[in-house]
DNA sequence: CACCCAATCGGACCATGGTCCGGTTAGTAA
DNA sequence: TTACTAACCGGACCATGGTCCGATTGGGTG
């Protein structure tokens, strides 16, 4: 296992680990208020204003917590996310280890490519502004391709290569090619697929 | 030459081709007003209300003739567009014709770099929102890589590895890789050739 | 229980991208 | 030259993400 345990938690702002009993209220009403809007008007047609005043907060309250809309949609996705990291880590292969890492990286950019087909709306979301590249979220990625890219081919400057690759599982090209081209998400993963098989089998020829 | 010619004009809203001499006379008092101060202080430190003044012009007139910030900023970048398109369609190899689909993608990729370097923020704003893959010098890049990537390998499908491949070209990831994590120009740029030839040449083998 | 202070709260406030519509004007036709 | 109209103008207006700071309160301390 290449990586620390626990160093993936998606943390929002708790400095020092204690949290007032309010505060810790507040969160928890913001979270459920925010998960349930996000579900029933889909997260574009969601305001900030409506989700403090259906979590009973003021708007500084929500702000002060989550720091921008982008953090909290990446909190609400937050136990996808996870899930997402547990099956990398210790699933069963071809996500988890087990599997070749051409086979591995397939899975995991298929994997993803799923939670793009169910919360795209979501991620766009969290995918806005310069802070993206350094969530947590996108660090675990990064960092397990660059170690899968390492892996196929030792040779290669796996670190480029890796964000290069995940450039191409973005939520707003995703959203582009399936809502206004409607390209089915079978032929998004086969692309993937042929994408990975290309990068990574150049380096270890068939 | 695979592209009909004059199809690759950055029109603004141009319905019927004629323009009221004010409107004329605004439209380039807002492009030169904008060129100016994106350049002086930064495309992200410009609201479109100081265009406007700078301009002498109301916002009203600002939004109509260029639609959105993004258009805007699509519009001051058309020049410098059009001589890469030119050069792609009759410039020297191995951007222009006569060199191979492999060479001709790798140039096209660290041209698009280049204009990035000096660019950025300007290519950053006009980047932004969905219509940013419709937008005509998108189309462009994307058909020019579809056609590079049949003719390196006609079995592929071209249409979803261009969308892939460009996605590693996007502003927002360069400023991030440039800016944040300081990698050199020259380093994206072998990353992109070696992209490319991975992509590329698993098809056509040495 | 009373006190205190740091953390928290919340709503007024700000900046900015974008919209709207009543008033104005460029071009045309007589 | 005049009259007419479609297009254009511009600034008031709106929605929304994000900030600020005075008032409030949780919870440790004596």
């Amino acid at each position: 296992m290449y990586y620390m345990s626990g160093a993936f938690d998606l943390p929002q702002i708790e400095p020092d680990g204690f949290e007032r009993a309010d505060a810790a209220r507040n969160r928890e009403r913001i979270l459920r208020a925010a998960r349930r809007l996000f579900e029933e008007r889909g997260a574009g047609c969601v305001s900030m204003d409506e989700i403090a005043e259906a979590a009973g907060v003021g708007k500084g309250t929500l702000f002060r917590r989550f720091g921008s809309r982008a953090s909290l949609a990446a909190a609400v996705l937050s136990e996808r996310e996870r899930d997402l990291q547990e099956a990398i880590i210790r699933g069963e292969p071809p996500l988890g280890p087990g599997a070749s890492a051409c086979e591995r990286l397939i899975a995991f950019g298929e994997a993803l490519l799923d939670m793009l087909d169910s919360h795209c709306e979501l991620l766009l979301a969290a995918e806005t502004g310069p802070a993206r590249f350094e969530h947590p979220a996108y660090r675990v990625h990064r960092l397990h391709t660059v170690l899968l890219l390492s892996e196929a081919d030792p040779e290669c400057d796996s670190e480029m290569l890796a964000e290069t690759l995940l450039a191409a599982l973005g939520a707003e090209l995703f959203i582009y090619l399936r809502r206004m081209r409607g390209i089915p998400l079978a032929r998004l993963k086969e692309a993937w697929r042929e994408q990975v098989r290309r990068t990574v089998v150049a380096a270890e020829p068939v």
